[in-house]
DNA sequence: GATGAATGAGATTTCATTCAT
DNA sequence: CATGAATGAAATCTCATTCAT
């Protein structure tokens, strides 16, 4: 499918997806210009629709290949011997900000791949998500220790709740730093928060 | 600012804000078309940008009258009488998925503001968001009675818990409708689920 | 349809017919540039498909237009009392000879439209080329005076004989035209010749 | 001139032609693509340009190798012992009627190469065209018996005339046949209608 | 107030042809 | 001989916004 640009010598392929990372990152999938892409690229335009055939197959792969860097180096990191669950997730809430300081605009390409409603691409994005999900979700929690968890509590509902938990109070800081005059994002901030939610969670779902 | 639009007679008005709404809630802000809306208003081009002097403009004042009239139902439905917290919020879920089949556009409208990253409108939307959030989350929980709640737990981390749990699922739900053929939600099995969290979160969080 | 056009002041709707007319007569659909019509009439890109909401229906519009213009002047200068039919075919060979020489890029437009074959124009072109032709076939000999012909062989296929025969030896004039230096086309040679066909087939046909 | 080309082993000369001949047919000269024609050819871009060395020069190789295929093919069969000019003329219609549902894509063909008036190209086609016609014209009466017609005529103009009658009645027949809905072309009807013409024109120019 | 013709920059995509390897 | 990456002009069409009437 992309084996013509996954031929070319690596420094134009970065600069090719770098370029249009950053594009569809500022823009969102409508308004990104593969005029603009091909500017910062420094490739001419017919090249870039030699190497995919439309805008949306250069997004579909430009989102394929941010899933798969950022969850390699999610995997790679990541250390699955520790079974305490809390343990595991207080681990990822800190590479996932890790990451998200190391990429940032392949994170926010990302997002606006999950929002963006151009007809489009939703459909294909959408299904490629929901299979993500189930993969992330079963991986993560894959080899837990589920022993110390209450019994009289339907265990999957307690994961849904500790998971959903950490996602929303990300979420909201994410957005609070988006409405900041910097948008600096207070890591050290989260990183406290989610040390009291930790304790909370601990407390009420442990025997 | 709105002023000469809100002079008009309330049948104009109407046809204006409803073809807005469908187009913006069809295609999402970008991809709106201002001839589509005046088209479908049977209005001219020139009048629309009598009433709002761009296409920003319609849409910040569409997403406001559409909080509005979504709010005053909401807190016009919801009974303030009742202090017990789950009974509460049960109630309050019931009254969203009520206006939700009531106005699915005006839904899909909020839902897309949410969601629309031209650069152009998103910082506006989200301090209205948030704003309206804060509102909302003390509205809501107006007159609780919070002595059932464990001592033991940061209260505002408990509710925050709670919300967060049954906005996910709400998400989660609406989400899976998305995939499937028809794109039918499945009120009676969101609500038989939110019972069965109802009944989690008040066994640990309840004294 | 075309109402938008159709309400312009009749200057500019001949400035944008004329240039879209040379323009199409020149290259045909296919290579017809857009930009070079509204560069030609002077109207900017957008206002052309504002009244001609795409290439093809200019294009079926000006052929339309064409045959319309055509078809009523050869219609007001044809002489139907004359029912002698040598003399009516010989007078729509010199009417036709006389709007070739008047509208010389409009038949060349004409042309191009029987004989282009861009798929996206193809069938309709077709369907209304058919119907005129039935048209006009029946328009040319009405009244005409039967009776002199001979009895012996089906009316119907004489006809064809001789309309055939002065319309291939037009299109054998002007392709000889054609591949003249100056592409000029010889009038009176084509009508000396025209008198010599009259004569043949006056003895062969008539009783 | 296309040396280079003949030198290839035939199958590639083959693959090539065969390719070229199917874009042209089914598109036209103008939207013709090289890409598809190297890619149905399984040869690299670069190659078709070093043996044709542009789309113009292919396309007029592809004409003269069609027009020969097909004359070769034509005169292999015709009897240019018959002398008696119906005859000869009803087996010619057979032999083409032949041909045409034997090498439809070169007909096709052959046919846009009439008709195409990509300007590039167009001089070119029509001098070959004139000159072709002129042989065939000549090569087709060779030998004819020309006793039989009446002596009041110019022969050479009852000559045109049946030629012409014989070309357009294909000429409506195929059309008519374009216009069908499965394109399918009426051979049988052809020929009976065929044979009512020659009963016509020899009871009119025999003596 | 109300109209809708007019603008023109900018969008994506195609294509024949070249040329370094 | 053979490759296929690279070019960039040109194509059609869209769109929010203005302004004379």
């Amino acid at each position: 499918m992309f084996s013509k640009f996954l031929n070319l010598d690596t420094e134009k392929q970065d600069r090719i997806i770098n370029a249009a990372i950053k594009e569809f990152a500022q823009k969102g999938y409508d308004k990104a210009s593969t005029n603009e892409i091909v500017k910062e690229a420094e490739i001419s335009k017919g090249l870039l629709f030699h190497y995919f055939k439309n805008k949306k197959q250069l997004f579909l792969f430009l989102f394929d290949h941010c899933i798969q860097m950022i969850s390699d180096d999610f995997y790679k990191k990541i250390n699955l011997k520790e079974t305490e669950f809390f343990a595991r997730i207080r681990e990822a809430v800190l590479i996932k900000m890790d990451l998200l300081s190391k990429y940032p605009d392949i994170f926010k390409f990302i997002e606006h791949a999950y929002m963006d409603d151009a007809a489009d691409i939703k459909a294909e994005i959408e299904k490629k998500v929901k299979e993500l999900n189930e993969i992330n979700f079963g991986k993560i929690y894959e080899g837990i220790d589920l022993t110390k968890f209450r019994d009289d509590i339907d265990i999957q509902k307690i994961l849904k709740i500790i998971t959903w938990t950490f996602e929303k109070m990300s979420e909201e800081e994410l957005n609070k730093a988006k409405l900041s005059p910097g948008h600096e994002v207070d890591y050290p901030k989260i990183q406290l928060e989610a040390e009291q939610y930790f304790e909370v969670l601990t407390k009420v779902f442990y025997k």
